[in-house]
RNA sequence: GGCGCCAUAGCCAAGUGGUAAGGCAUGGGUUUGCAAAACCUUGAUCCCCGGUUCGAGUCCGGGUGGCGCCUCCA
């Protein structure tokens, strides 16, 4: 396996900290809304990552955190009149539902900022014995950015008089303006949770830094192998994670940082703030979640991402080769049988997971079993070399894991099915009696219900139109 | 202003310095009662200008054009 580590901006084989386990840690999402397609985006690249991995023979341990203590959940949950808990509980359910319906697998681990308190107090309670925090007279406490030789070491910036922008927690008592707030002191509010520096809140970066060194660290040169996340990501954030680490433990924070490119939609880049974010679940009405996985998942994860109707129609064609195959040779069981095909997909992606070559060979090895079943219908030896193929895939890469028929049936309603069944029957009859002007007749009125026919020997099959 | 990314056929998109993968769309063909699917076939010298090299899309320099981070953000 390679990696493009994006501190030192090169591509480097992967060595795992610890001989056949490899530990990751991404940035999950603020449970205050909606999973839109950069959620997805992030969520599905790392999903790929961890199935690699494991296809490559490690024991992958897999944490996103789920930050679910912040302002603008406190802001939101005000004014939706509920409580934080339902609040957050509501996004985090969403979260599950839409991700589990783009086929991403649950994480192995997925820690709440409210239930890893202790951690961070113990990773701010270093920070301050040590000298690399302090606290001001409104409570709040600091990282001091100055105390840390190695700060602005993975974003490669330089600290330069320009970058003397406030900060959101911006306040005088800060020694240097690039410090940021560990915990935020609170002391009118009843959101906020007792902590040995007082009442109050996390900071933002806190929460990850204190989740990897409880849950996953190594406890050698770097607390965890691959630390992964959206590119916007880099900094400040994880600079502040890391920074937060190396002060707190001794050690770096990881080996391999991993940053996946933007969605923009229509060539804007999609924020909170521009108001133009666009949500799983509304594409999900449209599209099959599979559809939209493989749309998402077409272009290499470091690229930025453009979604349009235009280009995920094409990108749900080439699925649609995928199932077209998969019909062929429906109802058979498959057997695991290993094959180059499959070496050299897992070869491909394993090269810092180059999703084009590994499509190209897929589509190879489909227009290879088309012929072969074209040639020779019945060659059982084949055919089940093809199903093994079909099976990694759909394991590797998640694609290929609905019923074909099902799958080209995608948004139509069962009384629409039931009368598309209907018809076909009597335009069955109808060609039985080679009366080819009254089934030429049914099958327009048939396509005007927004699907198509297909004959073959095994019957008329309908899917539905583009 | 500081830091950084990208620019390959109509569209999407790979590409360790040696004469450009794959997909969608398009034209032609085989098959089919018709149609669909499948199969065969059809197209780019890689933004521009210099340089290094026997040889550059692929390295270096300079342009032009997009975009991102520096503020919450996947």
């Amino acid at each position: 396996m390679h990696i493009f580590d994006s501190v030192t901006k090169t591509k480097r084989r992967f060595e795992p900290l610890i001989p056949g386990k490899v530990s990751l840690y991404v940035c999950g999402p603020t449970v205050y809304d909606d999973a839109h397609l950069g959620h997805a985006k992030s969520a599905l690249v790392f999903d790929l990552l961890r199935r690699v991995l494991e296809a490559e023979g490690y024991d992958v341990t897999y944490a996103r955190n789920i930050t679910d203590i912040d302002d603008k959940i406190i802001n939101k949950s005000r004014e939706a009149g509920i409580s934080i808990t339902e609040l957050t509980d509501t996004y985090t359910e969403a979260y599950h539902r839409d991700m589990s319906a783009l086929g991403v697998r649950r994480p192995t681990l997925e820690p709440k900022a409210t239930e890893s308190l202790e951690a961070m107090f113990d990773l701010i309670q270093k920070l301050l014995n040590t000298g690399h925090a302090y606290q001001t007279s409104n409570g709040d406490v600091y990282f001091d950015t100055g105390s840390d030789n190695g700060y602005l070491s993975i974003s490669n910036r330089r600290q330069d008089e320009t970058d003397t922008q406030q900060r959101v927690e911006s306040f005088d008592e800060k020694r240097h303006p690039a410090d940021f707030a560990l915990w935020k002191g609170v002391q009118d509010d009843d959101v906020a949770f007792d902590s040995p520096f007082g009442k109050g809140r996390p900071g933002w970066h806190t929460e990850c830094s204190a989740m990897i060194e409880k849950h996953l660290s190594t406890h050698t040169e770097y607390a965890i192998d691959i630390h992964g996340g959206g590119a916007d990501l880099l900094f400040p954030h994880h600079e502040n994670e890391a920074a937060q680490t190396r002060c707190a433990t001794g050690h770096e924070l990881a080996r391999y940082w991993m940053h996946n490119g933007f969605v923009t939609i229509d060539g804007e880049k999609m924020s909170k703030s521009l108001g133009n974010s666009f949500f799983i679940k509304d594409a999900l009405k449209a599209y099959s979640g599979e559809v939209l996985r493989f749309f998402l998942l077409g272009t290499h994860y470091r690229s930025d991402f453009n979604f349009n109707e235009e280009d995920l129609l094409a990108a749900k064609k080439r699925l649609d080769r995928l199932y077209r195959l998969k019909k062929r040779l429906f109802g058979m069981k498959a057997v695991e049988e290993r094959t180059p095909f499959q070496a050299a997909l897992l070869e491909a992606l394993g090269d810092d997971l180059n999703i084009s070559k590994a499509l190209a060979l897929l589509d190879e090895m489909i227009a290879a079993a088309n012929e072969g079943l074209d040639a020779d219908p019945k060659d059982k030896d084949f055919k089940r070399k093809v199903l093994a193929d079909l099976a990694y895939v759909e394991s590797l890469l998640g694609y290929g894991t609905m019923n074909p028929y099902a799958y080209f049936q995608h948004g139509i309603d069962e009384g629409t099915k039931a009368k598309i069944e209907g018809l076909i029957a009597a335009r069955h009859e109808a060609k039985q009696a080679k009366d080819f002007e009254r089934s030429d007749a049914l099958r327009s009125e048939i396509t005007a219900l927004g699907v198509q026919l297909m004959d073959t020997p095994q019957g008329t099959f309908w899917e539905k139109t583009e």
